[in-house]
DNA sequence: ATTCATGGTGTAGACAATCTACGTCATATG
DNA sequence: CATATGACGTAGATTGTCTACACCATGAAT
């Protein structure tokens, strides 16, 4: 139903970013995540499930994250994300890589002379 | 020689934006786009041949920029690219993009309260 | 009772962009 | 003649995101 917006290729290098930041606040589960980020962000970034998922399993992976099942008392399951030592310090990378992005496309946009 | 740096995967979605932005300067080839906006980026960005080639013939393709040999007179054959009319709406197009996700990672890493 | 919305997790397969690693041809230089 | 450099190019691997599904549970509406 929803009209699905045209293309939202945007997100491309930044997922795994924006994820480990969000972990910064504590534990969430992955839909928690995305919805933070979308809120953040004023709905410009909007990360789908075929996106979220993987991205975590991918984290996690790689030792950044480490997960755990939870059930609340209701019986709701869900998966625990938390940020580990070495995802502080792959955020603090990917922090500055972003950064480094930044300046250097800035630099050529600046307008002409 | 250079030592190649390990991981470049930098540029994914901004190399588009990036040589537009270089032909709104006027006609050029491909070896001087990719040095020009290396030495803009001071060295930051650097871009392979094997992404600069697709990326022109995906751009013209686009019609967003338009080809023709030149030949100096030391019989010098260089391919010189320049920006079209619709090119550069996409330039706006792609400028504005980037300007979004700019300002939308950037609210994402703003720090913790 | 059963549909429906919502919350939550997940996969399969398509697609696109970049990278690495080649190859070609020409000119200039030692 | 060998080597460097300028210039263009392609093939194939890799990677990350997207679309489009599927599953399961709860709670509300008809």
């Amino acid at each position: 139903m929803t009209p699905a917006s045209p293309r939202n290729q945007l997100l491309y290098g930044t997922l795994d970013l924006l994820i480990l930041r969000t972990l910064v606040y504590g534990p969430a589960h992955g839909h928690a995540i995305a919805g933070h980020i979308q809120r953040v962000s004023e709905d410009a970034l909007r990360i789908e499930t075929g996106s979220l998922y993987p991205a975590l399993h991918r984290l996690e992976a790689r030792g950044w994250i480490a997960a755990k099942w939870k059930t609340s008392d209701k019986g709701k399951r869900a998966r625990y994300y938390r940020l580990t030592r070495t995802g502080r310090r792959q955020l603090a990378v990917e922090q500055s890589r972003w950064q480094q992005l930044s300046v250097a496309v800035t630099r050529v946009l600046r307008p002409a002379d």
